[in-house]
DNA sequence: TGTTGCGTTGACGTCAGCGTCAACCCATAG
DNA sequence: CTATGGGTTGACGCTGACGTCAACGCAACA
């Protein structure tokens, strides 16, 4: 198997594979024209990759489970050094979470009190400019999973 | 008040000043030395920003609070367009938070599952012994089993 | 007179994970 | 012969919010 039809079984880009190489988490063989050639185990070790990334793993994180594949085991997770991985995900996970909350109620509470002071103000107050713009075009890509983070 | 003082007073640094210039959010006199000069609105401007930002706001999103302010309202968020910034960022906290329980789940659950299988094989002690294809024109991999692979 | 310390502008570096060319090679089909 | 459709490498772009120089000007202090 080729390049191109690795790409497309995996449901990625043959960019990203050659990514992935340069990261070290692919070793390609070549053929007699240089072309990089693959197996079904390595299109395992790229589904491991895909399933994690799309679970919010950084590719960094993703190596102990290729490791894993590679040394023969039958799942990425049947090593410690991935379950490792996983603990330290939920770690991250439920302080991401206990953040965003503590964030959430924040501007929650900031809120509350501007809507207030803005009833308050609104009969003598500074007159309201342009009410919010229709929801027109304005396409919400889901795209943070942890994003709203600092340093 | 210069930049450095400025800086210092905000908490943050000269460079982010001079950045927060060329996106428009400060506006900035200079002296007879072509040095910038500060008041103390602009300090509380500043700090309208940096309070944003510690609560994962992106620096865009601080925009109509800035122009609330420099409208001459007493806080930043005197005003709706500002109100609308806060609904949204907390539908958007509302929609992460969701994204990661769900992740999360899925982690814990797989999490699970590994480790049952762990103290399944543990005692036995399990032997990984084949490797998969290294480098060399082989792509016949004999594989005995499969793990188990999620949704 | 030098040194320190503040200011200025401009430009490149950082982090992740690729996307998007460009310029080229190679094989097969018409 | 050429068009098409693979493959190869290399290099730059992108997103955000700055950090980190470089090379300079200007003022005060000893």
């Amino acid at each position: 198997m080729r390049i191109g039809e690795l790409a497309k079984r995996a449901g990625t880009t043959t960019r990203t594979l050659r990514y992935y190489e340069s990261r070290g988490l692919l070793t390609v063989a070549r053929d007699a024209h240089g072309h990089r050639t693959f197996g079904e185990d390595d299109l395992r070790v790229l589904r491991q990759i895909r399933t994690l990334r799309e679970n919010g793993f950084e590719l960094e994180e993703t190596r102990p489970f290729v490791e894993c594949l590679r040394a023969g085991h039958p799942a990425g997770d049947s090593c410690p050094d991935s379950l490792e991985v996983y603990r330290r995900k939920l770690a991250e996970l439920d302080a991401c979470m206990a953040e965003l909350r503590s964030v959430r109620d924040e501007v929650a509470g900031r809120l509350a009190r501007a809507e207030v002071e803005a009833a308050a103000g609104s009969p003598h107050g500074p007159e309201p400019r342009c009410e919010l713009s229709p929801p027109g075009p304005s396409p919400d890509t889901p795209q943070g999973r942890q994003g709203a983070e600092g340093p």
